[in-house]
DNA sequence: GTCTATAACCGGATAGAC
DNA sequence: GTCTATCCGGTTATAGAC
């Protein structure tokens, strides 16, 4: 029986056969988007067959998918040093998303189609599925990586859970700056750099009397519901 | 020129075969899920040709959202009378989306197509498109109206803003929800109860001296992004 | 002009030979 | 592991009926 493509193993020559699939496939979908990077073109330019694109690559979403698991990784070497040169909790938040989003930004003519499975829990490219789980828990381990290298440590409720809550945050400003059609992307460089004064703001005013009541149940809600799957 | 097919005006015999096709899409849909409801065999159901369902709808996204737009339609009249049945601000959130949840709950199945537009602005489905926009802003107005009822009212610049926070704060669970697979969705009933809480202990301590400034900032962002576009 | 049907196109996906 | 041939379904072109 034949195995999943994305859990074969594969001898020397056909590694580079699916690098090459791959590559043209990314240079593809960078010079004129999705619609028309059609698989056909893809395999013509690796010089394969159609057929045997599919022999490495389960669906054309597995392409977008190997495209994403590549911005993902240029974020994190963009961003690492700029966490690592940031105190504050806010600078900190700064640092990341604005890593995140230079580094997304010429994808942003056909994010759309790079996003639009986000919601779709049948589709592997979707943030909550088992395909992008690798991506996910380094992003989620980079959120973490904020919170935990902190001059002034955070309480260690906080420091559980909010890698896990800032992710959220992080996907949700990606989810506006794909519609933002704004000049620049000025609106979402907005809500990234509010949003992050906000949180800092807020994880500081977390400890009064009155708040923490408050706090300890929004992080036992986010403990408890990302426990399992979602 | 042909223009486009929800603009255009029908005769009476052209609206009862526009719906008859809905009406075989929405049950198809219903029965045999996105996938198997082929247009083929939508447009045979309703007894008309596929080049015919064309006329009427411009794609088989346009299905889908007529069935969105139903049951949004179903939700308001479900959510207004427990609206106007509950008073505190906690509860008018519970009686809003416990509306919503139930009402979409039959669609769990195939919701991920449903919504897997949600992020794809070229997609009309997208919640911020022109196309939605009805949809949209008679969500929006469901929740001024939750907010505008209270018997204490709540602070003018609450009042002009909530609403359209609101209706993010939904989408989101409905995100959430996509993926719920939990036993009878307990995960997002629990979200939805614990955060409709959050959010009306949070409104309740904005006024706080030392929260106050925290509201106004978030509040002036709020208004400030969603006054063009996104 | 408004509506309906048939035939074809296109691209993602699969079957099966080599 | 690679190819060719084919399927299938969304979509479009277009002819013609009312």
């Amino acid at each position: 029986m034949q195995r999943a493509p994305e859990t074969r193993e594969l001898g020397p020559k056909a590694k580079r056969t699916r690098a090459a699939i791959l590559q043209a496939a990314i240079d593809l979908l960078g010079e004129v988007g999705y619609e028309r990077a059609t698989i056909r073109a893809i395999a013509e330019r690796a010089g394969v067959s159609t057929g045997n694109a599919y022999y490495y690559f389960g669906s054309k979403e597995e392409f977008v998918q190997a495209f994403y698991a590549r911005t993902h990784a240029e974020h994190i070497v963009v961003a690492r040093p700029r966490i690592a040169a940031a105190h504050g909790l806010r600078d900190r938040l700064r640092a990341t998303m604005s890593a995140k989003l230079e580094t997304v930004e010429p994808y942003h003519p056909f994010a759309g189609v790079l996003f639009r499975s986000a919601a779709d829990p049948t589709s592997p490219l979707n943030p909550f599925s088992a395909a992008s789980r690798e991506v996910r828990e380094d992003a989620i381990e980079l959120f973490r990586e904020v919170v935990v290298g902190m001059r002034k440590p955070l309480p260690k409720d906080l420091t559980a859970e909010l890698p896990q809550l800032l992710w959220t945050w992080h996907m949700g400003i990606l989810l506006y700056w794909v519609h933002d059609e704004s000049e620049g992307r000025a609106k979402t460089w907005r809500l990234m750099e509010e949003s992050s004064a906000l949180i800092a703001s807020a994880v500081k005013l977390s400890g009064l009397p009155l708040i923490a009541p408050l706090r300890r149940k929004l992080l036992r809600l986010a403990r408890e519901l990302t426990a399992g799957a979602a």
